[in-house]
RNA sequence: GCCGGUGUGUCGGAAUGGCAGACGAGACAGACUCAAAAUCUGUUGUAGGCAACUACGUGUGGGUUCAAGUCCCACCACCGGCACCA
């Protein structure tokens, strides 16, 4: 027998599939499709990481069993590659961001074929290709032109150490989720996408797309939809102070009410406020914490208390102090609540450290001890006309006293906040923008995109929060294209999110250069049947790109509401210490030394093999070897291979149930089960006997999608022809059943004998038989059988004492 | 604090309420070999027993059931996410 010479098989098949095209994505319209996505890497410097191939074999995995099913499958694979590594690269190397892209391309894409992966190569893209980010620019152009992107002055997340701002979702944990920096407010003027306008549609059509439930509970959490009321307090300055809450059954238990520090209603009463020095002092401490300061001091409550305004409770027209605390933040509701010190948890410990009237609204607790926060068994009192009711009760009751009196009216919020969309920095797309004396933010025409990034000598982010493009006379100065006269180029660019927010439309139809796909191809291809990716993009690239389809979907430019049909997510690899993989750690594993000493093949089937898909797994260098040994014996199969055209009658039922087995776990991401099938039924059926041809047959076709290569040099040695022009096996339900199975004989719940009996056979003959057994005889004798159990085809249990 | 998730041999992990530990690794023993590696065969949850076998065993404590890793209640530990959102 030849020896199983993986580096010489996989380079063979690697270029047959390379030059046959084999995995193009078919243009005939007519045929059933299905679309696989992963998401695109970015290509960093380091090269692939023994984690990406997880992912991309299981998409493979699924796109090989579908090709092979008749489908006309779409499974391409492109690049994100604008961002910040590649950046910092090029200034510390003094290479053009552009170089240090097309060179961390080239190796990712050799290592993605060196592994054997499917994708529809003819469709690569590339964020960075003007061709790509051209119609980037223009669905933010569409976003410009009907007010969902808009410039504005506020504070944003800072991080100080890559001198650039952050979406609220890149902020984790009060750091810069990319280097761990610190993070400050900063004021700054800044590109705003409108997500919020799209809010309750993202909540509600998740209802309708096959997304992991962990996934979808993460973005309802995110979205943070809550039912409050708005209420109108008058106040002692004579004007009204508009407040959100939640909690509009607790009305009368209101001791004082608290307004945000950046409040603009501060600077109406400045000249009613008789303490303004405390109060300037006060806002100025709160804007100076960064965020993680002030999560930080949450334990504490501070506050000033604003002398010569009070608020008047609506209810029953009470005076009652107004604070201004950093624990009322302004971006959510309207920066101004009403305090409930015996019901909210905050209030109470706010209403201690500055000693105010706590008063009981609700029965059930001991607002003595602590805030009494159910909403489920409370009863109202203490609260004139609602006394007596629970708390849903009074809810509608006091929204609707509300709504009557003018008062107050019912309001739904969201937590989501508008999306940053500015980047200080060189490597992304510019903002086709320009901003001119007369005319303000002019778009620019769409004729003139793509708007390309220029030449310049220096990348480096600047200190003072500019772009590195602002520094370029030729790059700013331009006409307005409205009036004609002066203007300025926008010089800060789109985050690194922008290109991935629709990148698979894109490969639908990758080359037109009309539009950003043709409706045609758009409206065969889309939705996305099965995207597989990172759940730390859940809140991010996810959450960003279903925004960005429903506003297509908006403009006609789609015709499917979400972008994708079905969303998994895998676990991630770690290091064989259990421990993220990181160079400090030295716990690195590298996929071209795997591939080098045991083949692609092996490296995928391990992969798919080391654990739940869903799971964090870590890497182990001597778990591998079994998979490498199971792909030795697959090869070894040849010395003990026979004729037939059909499955031997001894092993037809094994070869059915390995099929339907294989079959439904590729479906379910059950992936490590579906290889321990394939290496059940060679450990008991073939290994040491004999496989025929039909049999050996399936069992290529079954392992084809984890372990491409091999299989494909066996079929073409000992099947003859090319087995992705094969189809995928199919089961008989009736030929999954043994004609006799081993049943458990219980007593009293406890296995005392296994005995053979005929498949279906009666219950009462089954019984019998068990009965009869010389074991459970002698156990049985002298008692009585108070109960007996029949499972057909699994167990009997006597239940005797 | 809130929301998810997970707890099973030495390790990675399997088990529609029905024989716990499939499959893989590791370990041990044997075969082959001058030897090692590779390969092949066997054993491998714990305790007791020469053995057939018996008892115990899926984080902890209760419960439902003829039968619980699986369902219910309470708790513990770890992982992930959110975190003053009124």
């Amino acid at each position: 027998m030849n020896k199983y010479d993986f580096t010489k098989i996989e380079a063979k098949w690697q270029k047959y599939w390379e030059d046959h095209n084999t995995f193009r994505a078919g243009t005939d319209y007519s045929k059933p499709k299905f679309y696989a996505l992963v998401e695109f890497p970015y290509p960093s410097g380091q090269g692939l990481h023994i984690g990406h191939p997880r992912p991309y074999t299981a998409m493979d995995i699924v796109s090989r069993k579908r090709r092979l099913e008749g489908y006309n499958v779409l499974f391409p694979m492109g690049w994100d590659a604008f961002g910040l590594p590649t950046e910092n690269f090029a200034i510390k190397n003094k290479i053009h961001p552009a170089i240090v892209t097309k060179n961390n391309v080239a190796r990712f894409k050799s290592q993605l074929q060196s592994l054997g992966m499917s994708f529809d190569w003819e469709r690569e893209i590339n964020t960075t290709d003007p061709d790509y980010f051209h119609w980037t620019q223009w669905i933010f152009l569409q976003m410009f032109k009907k007010g969902l992107a808009y410039k504005k002055e506020m504070a944003v997340n800072w991080c100080t150490s890559c001198k650039v701002v952050l979406a609220n979702e890149e902020v984790v944990g009060g750091v810069c989720e990319r280097c761990g920096g610190e993070v400050i407010r900063k004021v700054k003027s800044q590109w705003m996408l409108k997500i919020t306008e799209y809010a309750q549609r993202l909540l509600d059509d998740l209802d309708e797309v096959n997304y992991l439930e962990r996934i979808k509970v993460t973005q309802r959490n995110w979205i943070g939809r809550s039912t409050g009321a708005e209420v109108d307090f008058t106040t002692t300055a004579g004007d009204t102070l508009k407040i959100y809450t939640t909690r509009p059954d607790t009305l009368f238990g209101a001791t004082y009410m608290v307004i945000s520090p950046e409040h603009p209603v501060i600077e109406k009463w400045q000249d009613r406020l008789e303490n303004m020095d405390e109060i300037r002092a006060y806002q100025e401490k709160a804007a100076r914490k960064s965020d993680f300061e002030r999560t930080e001091m949450a334990k504490e409550k501070t506050g000033v208390c604003l002398k010569g305004v009070r608020g008047i409770n609506p209810v029953n027209g009470k005076e009652i102090p107004i604070f201004i605390s950093d624990y009322v933040l302004m971006s959510y509701g309207t920066g101004a609540i009403m305090a409930v010190p015996a019901h909210d948890t905050r209030d109470y410990e706010f209403a201690k450290v500055f000693d105010l009237p706590i008063i009981e609204v609700v029965k059930g607790g001991d607002v003595t001890k602590e805030a009494f926060t159910d909403c489920a068994t409370g009863i109202m009192t203490n609260s004139d006309f609602l006394d007596g009711l629970t708390v849903e009760e009074a809810k509608v009751k006091i929204k609707a006293w509300l709504e009557e009196t003018g008062k107050g009216k019912t309001k739904v919020n969201y937590k989501l906040r508008d999306w940053v969309f500015s980047r200080q920095r060189y490597w992304g797309e510019p903002i086709p923008i320009v901003k001119c004396e007369k005319c303000g933010y002019v778009a620019l025409p769409e004729s003139e995109l793509p708007l390309t990034l220029p030449d310049v000598d220096s990348y480096m982010p600047t200190d003072n929060g500019e772009s590195p493009l602002a520094t370029l006379d030729e790059f700013i100065h331009t006409t307005c294209p409205q009036c004609g006269g002066e203007a300025l180029r926008e010089t800060d660019t789109m985050p690194q999110w922008a290109g991935s927010s629709w990148y698979y439309l894109r490969y639908c139809d990758p080359k037109n250069d009309k539009e950003l796909a043709s409706k045609e191809a758009l409206n065969y291809w889309m939705p996305v049947d099965w995207y597989n990716g990172g759940m730390e993009h859940t809140t991010l690239h996810l959450l960003y790109s279903r925004f960005w389809h429903k506003f297509l979907y908006d403009c006609d430019v789609v015709n499917t509401k979400e972008p994708y049909m079905r969303r998994t997510s895998h676990g991630m690899i770690l290091g064989e210490d259990g421990q993220k993989m990181s160079k400090s750690r030295g716990n690195v594993i590298n996929p071209d030394d795997v591939v080098a000493q045991y083949g692609a093949d092996t490296l995928r089937m391990y992969e798919m093999f080391v654990g739940d898909f869903e799971k964090t797994a870590p890497w182990s260098t001597s778990s591998i070897k079994g998979c490498k040994r199971f792909l030795d014996r697959v090869w070894g199969l040849q010395e003990i291979l026979t004729d037939g055209d059909t499955y031997r009658e001894v092993v037809q039922s094994k070869v059915h149930k390995t099929i339907q087995k294989v079959s439904e776990d590729i479906e379910s991401l059950k992936f490590n089960t579906a290889i321990a099938a394939m290496m059940e039924i060679l450990n008991e059926v073939y290994a040491t006997v004999e496989i025929n041809k039909a049999e050996f047959r399936t069992l290529l076709i079954l392992l084809n999608p984890f372990a491409p290569h091999i299989t494909e040099e066996l079929y073409e040695t000992y099947c003859g022809g090319i087995l992705n022009e094969q189809e995928w096996p199919k089961y008989d339900p009736e030929l999954c059943k043994d004609d006799t199975v081993e049943i458990a004989v219980q007593v009293n719940g406890k296995v005392r004998a296994k005995i053979d009996i005929a498949v279906g056979a009666e219950k009462d003959d089954v019984i019998a038989q068990a009965a009869a057994d010389s074991k459970i005889a002698e156990i049985l004798e002298g008692k009585t059988i108070r109960k007996q159990i029949y499972v057909p085809n699994k167990l009997v249990n006597f239940v005797a004492n």
